[in-house]
DNA sequence: GTCTATAATCAGATAGAC
DNA sequence: GTCTATCTGATTATAGAC
């Protein structure tokens, strides 16, 4: 039910939405820490804190609980391209994006889903709300892609999908966890690693 | 049962090892096309063409089937690595493994195992066959990486087994099948590409 | 909307005959 | 070793009272 215009929302509406922030962030860190597979419907409900029923009554399905959380993650993404200093040039953008990324995923804040689940891509791509945030995300990078290579930062032999498609393989590239299961370094330092091996590959460059 | 030392292989025995070829064949696929939480045992049963408690002869868990598959794709890239030019360069030897991974990847034939499953994961780091495996590639291409590094063909400030790790990643780099859906380039380009940025970067080179 | 209790299904694994 | 038939447990989802 939606309120009329005039309305601010009322208090049983603001409970609902605080509730299902909750859920949804729930579903958020469980998805990082163990996939949608191994996450369970069970788990979530014990968590928030409520009935297995009670959770099916706010999503109608554990794919839909994954959806919310993935619509939660590109809202955040927008919001922080959002606050990036509009003087900077594309290429500083692209860099601060994909950091952006690499730290939230290192945080442990990334949900990780299987690209193959059918069930679970067929969810995201019947969610308006996914898919329009994919579609604004992509636009804006891809903007920034060609900008960059105009502008000669970028490599301008590769196609701009493929440099799209590789930001976005950030959001779940296992190196990162891989070197902090290591050990061997602390987060920033791994972040700044892969961010270079990202952009400036793992041969020499001429000074 | 072994057979003596003597001995070669019964009829039986070559029966056996055929057998088990085709299912961690079949296994190898199936990891490949739905990964390993949609494969199912009953699947592998009919598609191997035998009933599962027949399987379960074989193999003693799912896990298992899943060892011996990346067992097997190990075994090949060692076969590979024995099979490369000696005289080449060690960087050009790491182009060649990485190269070989990805065309490995992009015809369907690299098995994708969920990073956080711990059934699964215990089960690989239980497996001698495996671990061996894992080691002997890890010295076999980290000797190269620091070599390569030494001859100033890699980069030195990135610590060896962040490039390993790289390397590694390389196997599940989701950016391989996102270009091949998309239908825009032919899978020799694909690969191409993606083995530019894992080397070069995205950003533009200095002529 | 929240709960307890339960339905329904699916998938990994096994019993036991041959 | 192979089969058919079955067990067992886990998990998604729902019924129905409050």
């Amino acid at each position: 039910m939606k309120s009329s215009l005039a309305d601010k929302p009322s208090f049983k509406q603001q409970m609902l939405k605080v509730r299902e922030d909750t859920i949804v962030k729930t579903v958020n860190r469980l998805l990082a820490e163990k996939g949608f597979e191994a996450m369970t419907v069970d788990e979530v409900a014990a968590e928030v804190g409520i009935a297995k029923a009670s959770l099916y009554k706010h999503f109608a399905s554990k794919e839909d609980l994954a959806v919310a959380a993935m619509v939660r993650v590109m809202r955040q993404a927008q919001d922080f391209i959002a606050s990036l200093p509009a003087q900077d040039s594309a290429s500083q953008q692209l860099r601060a994006v994909v950091r952006w990324v690499l730290q939230i995923k290192i945080a442990g804040g990334m949900p990780s889903l299987p690209s193959q689940n059918s069930s679970l891509r067929a969810s995201l791509l019947a969610s308006q709300d996914y898919m329009d945030g994919l579609l604004e995300l992509s636009e804006r990078l891809g903007a920034w892609i060609e900008e960059a290579q105009a502008q000669g930062q970028l490599n301008p032999k590769l196609p701009p999908i493929a440099i799209l498609y590789t930001f976005f393989a950030r959001a779940c590239d296992p190196v990162l966890e891989f070197l902090k299961i290591s050990g061997l370094y602390p987060d920033e330092q791994i972040v700044e690693m892969v961010l270079s091996t990202c952009f400036d590959g793992l041969a020499v460059r001429q000074p």
